[in-house]
Formats: C-alpha cells, structure tokens, sequence
DNA sequence: GCCGTTTTCGGCCCGACTGTTTTCAGTCG
C-alpha cells in the first residue's frame, strides 16, 4: 500500500469527522499523521514489519492500529461506518474555497445537498439564501469558489513558482515606501511543490503596497484586498498573498508565514511552556504582554533557547530537537558546488556544443564538469556508440588542454536495460572518467524486477552515480515501484553516489530519499542534468533539496577539488 | 487522538478577513 493512499484515507476520515462536528483535536491528529505518513521515505508496510509506527510522531496506539488496517484491508471499520453516514459529494464541497466543515454540513441538512454539481445550481438558482447566515453575496462568493475549483491547477512545481515568486518581490520592491520584502512559505522552505506563494513587506505607506500588488498584470483575480493584506489569484493559477507587516514585527511575521504549520505549532507549544506566547507579531510574556522579541527571526529563536533554523529544513521532522541539543547540520550551500557531473552536449540531445558548455559553466565559476552524453541504445536521442566516444575524447582532450584551472571530465550517461546490463560494454566504461547509470525505458517493472536490475546496474564496477534514481517526473511519472533500502545497501556497498538531480521536472532524489540515503551513508552529486546553457541555474532547486534532506558540503562528492574527486572516481 | 523536566488526565497555536452579524461564526493560513 502506498504511503498516499494511507494518508488520503486519513485526510478522508478527518474531513468527515470535521462535517460531524467531532472533537477538533482529534481531527488534527489524524491530519498530522497523513502529513507525516505522507513526508515519509520509507513504506509504511515496512514500518509496521519493523513495528515502529509509533515512532512516527502524532502517531500513538490507536492510529497505528488503525493504519496497519489500512495495510491490510486497504481502510479501517471506523472510516467505513462514517462513509455510510457522510456522503462523499458532501466531502467534496470541502475542495471549494471559502466552504468548510460547518457550511457543506448545512447545506447537506437542510437542502440535501451532496455533490459540487447540486451546490452549483442552487447557488445559481438563489436558493441557499435564507439559511442562517447565508445572504446573495455568499452565493456569489460559493460560485466564484466553484470556477476557481474547476481551474485549480494543484501545486506548482517549485522551479515555476520560485520565479513568479521573485517577479513579484522584484516589482513590489520599486514601489515607493518599500523598505523590506521577502518571500515566505513553501516557497522559502524550498517545497518541491508549491501551493500558494506569500510575500511579506515593510513599507511606511501600506496601502500603497496592496494597490500596487493587486493591479500587476500578472493578476486574474482580487480574492481579498484589505488593508495590510492582500489575496490575489494570477493568470498561472496560482494564489499569492502578500502582506505588510511592522518592521518590529518583521522577523515573527517572515517566521509565522514561512512555515510550516507543524514547524509553528511545535514552537509555540515550546514557547507556552516557558510562559511565553508567540504570534505573528512578536513573543510575548504571557502574564505581562510585554513584547520580548520580534524583529529578526534569530531573536524568536533565541528566545526558546534555540539557534537559528534554516527555512529548508522547518518541517517538524526532527530539526528542533537537533537545535535543542546543538546537532544541526552545517547545511550545503550553492557556493560549495564546484562542478556539474551531469551534461549533455550535442554530441546527443544537448542544444550546445562542449566549448560552449564549458564556457558556461566556467562563468559559473565552476572548476570541472563532465560531459555525459546518452548511449546509443536509447531510441529517442542521437546516443553515443563506442567509436562516437573515442571521437569525443579526442575533443574533450583537446579542449582540456587549452584549458587553465578547468577539467573537462569525459563521462557517458549510460542506460540500464531492462535487464540490469548496460548499453556500453565494460571495456568502454572503463576508459571514462564518469559513468552516470540510469534507466530511461520500461518503468513500469514489478519492485522485484526493478530493484534487482537497478542494484545490477550499481554492481557494474565502472558505475559512479545512479542517475535521477527514483525516475519520477513531478506530476507526470511515479516512481519507479523500488525497494529503496535494498538499493541503498547496494550503493554503499558498492561506492556508487546517488544523484541529485535538480531538473525542476525531476528533484529526484527527493528531499526524503535524499535523507535516506545520507543516514545510510551513501555519497550523493548534485547535478543539473543541463540540455541547454539556462538549465546550469537549475542547480540551486538540487542544492535546495539537499538542504532539505540535511545534506552537508561533506556528504556530495561534486564539492571537492578536482584532484580528489578524480582520486573518488576512480576509486 | 496524542502526549508528558509543570500533567497518565486535561490540555492541545494564534490571529486576520469576510459576511453576517449588532458581538460573532466560519474559514483560512
């Protein structure tokens, strides 16, 4: 059973237990354990193999009996006996923004109204007003709620909204009165996928700042427009809310809308417990009011006794417990990276020739990079054969050496055929200095097939790095079905490297596979996987998911200097 | 339903915006 499927049925359950009206606390708990089981690496069946659900946190006894059903049975009896109770169109009303619990509740009850469809024409028919509470604007405001549902796009891809994010904060920051602006919530975490963007602001003239916001082209539509908060929904079908806050504020405000949710929450119980209380406006004593800190984020922190948290590992997933105890990792950054191990030329299916990658990747004060071109027997691009290799080497030798302070490395990104071999016989590998392995054909193999091909391909002695491992494209493609620890064990065993690849379509590893194979041991490269010269840049989204894995300079083999990453590879 | 260097029972984060109210409930983040 996979671990969304687990958690959709926990957010089901928690979803008819708030129409019920039933004991928020313990709706929460079931949300909180579908985010967790959801944020997970690893299966839950083997977790419950291992019996350590209850280790996962917001899960106890009950839960975790009633997810070891789910495992089972596929659900659990007590979601079962509410779904006869709760029909799901009613559930469904929940999708629509501005209708919650207490609303598709009444709805249902006194109109008997249980699917988007019949809410849609009695809002059209003006038959909800007259219910408590419900007046023309409100069915105005259910429509609206329902075309925004229809065009709702989902979550958006990091490497899109990052953008629009900084379009945004750019723009604002022109207009007069603007002293401060930055970016807030998943965004800043650096989520893989986005929901919404926030953007936070200090300006002397507010109202300026949400006049100027609302009128960007880039906006479909004004969903709230108050006076130091603003909600807009953009022609890219993303919402966007910004916010001016006071700059004494700035830092509880920037920590309070940067997230996450569990992250918050965790804090301010912390904070409670010291007779403290934490908002968006400062900390503040609980028995004087008086303001204790607020400014910078730092201070916040400080406050509880902890150091500084990075915005990329804020998720509630260990990280205040490691700033209790001092363990926080020295977190990678961008400027550690000092070459790209994965790039593509048209030798293959690259727009730009090896002298002009190199170039590039020079201005970016790179050091080395290796030219990974496909093998030949993937169908789709122009690949490589043995002598198209010796051709290339010729090249790339002659380029080195004109070459001061800069390697090009010859490499190949070599498939893994369906049966684990490798397109390139071992002779070939051999004389290349990096040897990308990756499947790029007939994903959908049973885990068995899949892990036992992948960890071949690992056991291959030319193999370096594991290419974009897990072979999910965000939104588009699953995961291959793999065994990851078995794999993971064949990595280490093995010294092959994992890669990170930073395509915004791919971050695969992703943060809690990347996590995984850092704890197992396993050396990781970040790389970019680049087509084109514009894709280089894609290397902070990679850089960004290792952060958020816990990943430290130490643990990627594309930070070390030239000569001992080539002592690493060639191991 | 979870959880415990204030508790194994009684707590559980906090505030803005909206539309409906004439003091507030619902929704959202």
């Amino acid at each position: 059973m996979d671990n969304r499927e687990v958690a959709r049925i926990l957010n089901a359950m928690a979803d008819m237990l708030e129409i019920k009206g039933d004991n928020p606390f313990r709706i929460r708990a079931y949300r909180r354990a579908a985010q967790n089981i959801e944020g997970l690496a690893e299966d839950v069946e083997s977790l419950i193999a291992r019996e350590t659900l209850e280790e996962i946190p917001g899960i106890g006894k009950d839960l975790a009996a009633k997810i070891h059903e789910i495992a089972t049975t596929g659900t659990f009896q007590e979601y079962e006996k509410l779904k006869a109770q709760v029909p799901s169109g009613v559930v469904e009303l929940l999708t629509i923004p501005g209708v919650g619990p207490k609303t598709a509740q009444l709805f249902y009850k006194r109109k008997g109204i249980d699917s988007v469809a019949r809410l849609e024409a009695a809002a059209r028919a003006g038959e909800l007003r007259g219910l408590p509470g419900i007046k023309a604007k409100t069915e105005e405001n259910i429509l609206r709620g329902i075309e925004m549902l229809k065009r709702a796009s989902g979550r958006m891809p990091l490497g899109l909204a990052l953008p629009l994010a900084q379009e945004i904060t750019t723009r604002l920051r022109q207009v007069k009165g603007v002293t401060r602006i930055e970016c807030a919530g998943s965004v800043r975490r650096m989520k893989e996928t986005v929901g919404d963007i926030d953007i936070l602001a200090v300006s002397a003239a507010p109202g300026k700042v949400m006049d100027a916001f609302i009128a960007l082209p880039l906006v479909r539509e004004v969903l709230a427009h108050g006076e130091t908060k603003s909600s807009v929904m953009t022609r890219q079908g993303i919402q966007v809310d910004v916010l001016v806050v006071d700059p004494k504020a700035f830092g509880a405000a920037w920590l309070y809308f940067t997230g996450s949710k569990a992250h918050n929450i965790h804090l301010r119980d912390m904070a409670k417990k010291k007779g403290l209380k934490i908002s968006e406006y400062g900390v503040f004593a609980e028995r004087t009011g008086k303001r204790i800190a607020g400014k910078e984020e730092e201070e916040i922190y400080g406050t509880l006794g902890l150091p500084y948290i990075a915005p990329e590992l804020r998720e509630d997933t260990g990280e205040i417990e490691a700033a209790l105890t001092g363990q926080l990792p020295d977190l990678i950054t961008a400027d550690d990276i000092r070459g790209d191990l994965h790039v593509h030329s048209t030798w293959s299916d690259g727009a730009h020739t090896i002298k002009e990658v190199v170039e590039a990747a020079r201005r970016r004060g790179y050091r080395y990079i290796a030219i990974t071109d496909h093998s030949k027997g993937l169908g789709i691009v122009r690949g490589l054969a043995a002598e198209d290799l010796t051709r290339q080497r010729e090249e790339i030798d002659r380029l080195n050496q004109g070459l001061r302070d800069f390697r090009i490395l010859a490499g190949i990104e070599v498939n893994i055929r369906a049966d684990g071999t490798l397109d390139l016989p071992d002779g070939v590998l051999a004389k290349l200095d990096c040897v990308i392995a990756s499947v790029h054909s007939a994903f959908r193999q049973d885990q068995q097939t899949m892990t036992e091909r992948i960890v071949r391909a690992v056991g291959n002695p030319h193999v370096h790095v594991l290419g974009h491992p897990t072979g999910r494209l965000l939104g588009e493609r699953e995961p291959y079905d793999l065994d990851f620890d078995r794999l993971l064990e064949a990595a280490r065993a093995n010294g092959v490297a994992m890669e990170i690849n930073a395509s915004p379509y791919r971050l695969d590893l992703n943060d809690a596979h990347a996590r995984l194979a850092k704890e197992a041991g396993v050396p990781l490269v970040i790389n970019t996987d680049t087509h084109t010269l514009a894709e280089f840049d894609h290397i902070h989204l990679g850089v960004a998911t290792a952060r958020r894995a816990w990943i430290e300079k130490k643990d990627v083999l594309n930070t070390l200097p030239l000569k001992q990453l080539l002592k690493r590879l060639a191991r």
